[in-house]
DNA sequence: TTTAACTTTCAAACATTTCTGAAAGTATAA
DNA sequence: TTATACTTTCAGAAATGTTTGAAAGTTAAA
């Protein structure tokens, strides 16, 4: 396989996870491009290299710098942003972690919460309800304790855990 | 607040967070709904539980069903189907771990698989790539590694691990 | 068989998300 | 200031994903 066929591989593949997690297929797309890219980038790079509009770039840059998982740049004698992936896979999967924690396990875990104090009542449909979203709140807590941890853990950290996880 | 609406708000809160995560929204309701009922419900209900057409309802069921997070049920003297959900939560982590890992870790390492393979160049593109495939790879192996583990432990298992983990 | 209860399919309608590109906005150099 | 290089915004267009509902298919009791 020649390099462009491979890179293109790569970038079309990563669109299609992206898009399985929710995540737009342009953004994943850009973010897969900075990741292999060995030198920052430009909007007008990035515009080039996917085919796509300046507005549609522009949008999922900010996206991408708003995860926090890209990075701008400027170069000296040059009025160009130019923007840079986090290469440390692990520092890429914290970061995507703290960002999902935010903005889904937060939410949930608070209506969780709201929907715990109903009045007493002995329908066998609010006993399973209140006992099914007790589950889910403990199942919460025990992620988020996870995540909390994973987190703020340095790479060697998760490599040790894992390893004793996976061999024990 | 009283048990309508808390339901109400659990199911929509779900439906949002599948929306998240690349599932969609009537799939991830009808999961909050089998998951929180004390009774096998059969496709009418599910029909007039969330006022969505019986297409709708059928080829969602499904969907759970190839997922393998809720289960056929039949009651005897009663010709049609009925459907419940797995309610042990490690367990439905689990499943869904499982099939996630099919899904999109497996063929994801296809690509890099193939894309690793390059005809030796020395240009810094080709350079990067490969070194970022090969720590992509690495991770991969590594999630696919504790998913394994994950997959095939008992809830004890993961209790105690994840304990270990967070008191660490 | 025939009939009735139930399930599945799928083309078209609808809804949502994404993308475009031109116009407006901003910042720097001259 | 003015000109230029660059970035951002956003209304409408396009693409994609979801839902409907009626018709076709299936199954089992009579």
């Amino acid at each position: 396989m020649e390099f462009p066929e491979a890179k293109n591989k790569l970038i079309q593949a990563w669109g299609i996870l992206g898009t399985n997690w929710g995540i737009n297929k342009t953004m994943a797309q850009i973010h897969a491009l900075l990741m292999i890219a060995p030198e920052p980038l430009s909007t007008e790079d990035i515009i080039e290299h996917l085919n796509i509009s300046r507005g549609n770039a522009n949008m999922n840059v900010r996206a991408l710098l708003d995860w926090g998982i890209i990075y701008k740049e400027f170069k000296s004698g040059d009025r160009k942003e130019y923007f840079k992936s986090e290469k440390d896979i692990w520092a890429l999967a914290r970061q995507v972690a703290r960002e999902r924690r935010k903005r889904e396990l937060e939410p949930i875990i608070k209506v969780l919460d709201e929907v715990q104090y109903l009045e007493e009542n002995r329908t066998p449909e609010v006993q399973e309800f209140k006992e099914m979203t007790k589950k889910l709140r403990d199942f919460a807590d025990a992620s988020d304790g996870f995540l909390e941890k994973f987190m703020k853990s340095d790479n060697n950290w998760i490599f040790n855990s894992l390893l004793k996880i996976i061999k024990l």
